[in-house]
DNA sequence: TGGTATGTTCCAAA
DNA sequence: TTTTGGAACATACC
């Protein structure tokens, strides 16, 4: 369940639950998904308190009580979830790690996919330091977006994917950012007009915050909860009516990624 | 059965 | 050095 909105509100639903827990255990059945490892995990978190839970990008972080950081990613399928003690005694199917708490209630990570990852390190950047801007917050703004694209010359959607420019976004949100600001998924990065940057900057914002309140988007078994699935202007609507111009939404393959796009208002550069 | 899936990383080639 | 394309990771659904 995993771009931005949806890590958002994960992280919203958690905070006020796990700030301030102390852990007393830590389990994983899975050691390809905890990196250093198990045991430097498990030595470095337990009987930590947790000061803060934050977001950067798609990655959830807890700040602990030395200082030091437990970072969750989750991948294309994992979920974060709190249980009180005694509340569903059976085990998820696809339990791969579990927190237990000094003053019961545990959190579980349920990952059908095992793409999600848990990192535990001593500074954020060992993990995040790669993150381009972060777009919900004051720093995103026009001029640093039109800089820090101005460093690459790439195809925009592949270059939106890959965290370097602006850190968060996914599949589904670059396609609707693309859209509403009307340009080409295949547009290289360098050919764009300042005016075009500077509406592909406030639509990334839109979009994200349209989706962060609307919890996110949920359209099968990963994530449950985020009604955006109907708000949605182009993904997933492949063969359907553009909401604009009455034409049909495309769907192709850019960068190894399902692209969805209208060949009318997103028409192909030159 | 084969195609598809909200992500990241590594590698080889250009 | 940067960019691109392919494969890998692993499982579930239709």
């Amino acid at each position: 369940m995993p771009e931005l909105p949806e890590v958002q509100t994960v992280v919203n639903r958690l905070e006020p639950i796990v700030v301030g827990c102390k852990i007393k255990k830590f389990w994983s059945l899975w050691p390809r998904q905890v990196i250093p490892s198990i045991a430097l995990l498990e030595r470095g978190v337990l009987g930590k308190k947790i000061i803060e839970l934050n977001r950067r990008g798609k990655y959830i972080i807890f700040l602990l009580s030395d200082h030091a950081y437990m970072i969750v990613h989750l991948g294309m399928s994992g979920r974060l979830e709190w249980e009180n003690q005694g509340g569903s005694n059976l085990d998820h199917k696809h339990m791969r790690a579990c927190w237990q708490m000094q003053s019961k209630g545990r959190l579980v990570f349920i990952d059908p996919r095992k793409f999600g990852r848990i990192w535990y390190a001593s500074h954020l950047d060992q993990v995040c330091g790669r993150l381009g801007l972060e777009p919900l917050e004051s720093s995103f703004t026009p001029d640093r977006f039109v800089e820090s694209l101005g460093r690459h010359k790439r195809q925009l959607k592949p270059l939106l994917l890959s965290q370097s420019v602006v850190a968060g976004l996914g599949n589904i949100y670059v396609d609707e950012a693309l859209f509403r600001s009307r340009l080409h998924p295949t547009t290289c990065s360098s050919s764009l007009t300042k005016p075009q940057i500077k509406r592909l900057h406030r639509v990334i914002i839109q979009v994200l915050q349209e989706a962060v309140e609307r919890c996110g988007t949920s359209f099968d078994w990963a994530y449950p909860g985020g009604s955006m699935q109907h708000h949605l202007q182009v993904y997933g609507r492949s063969g359907k009516k553009c909401y604009r111009c009455k034409g049909v939404i495309s769907r192709t393959i850019v960068g190894q990624r399902s692209t969805h796009y209208c060949p009318h208002c997103q028409p192909e550069p030159a």
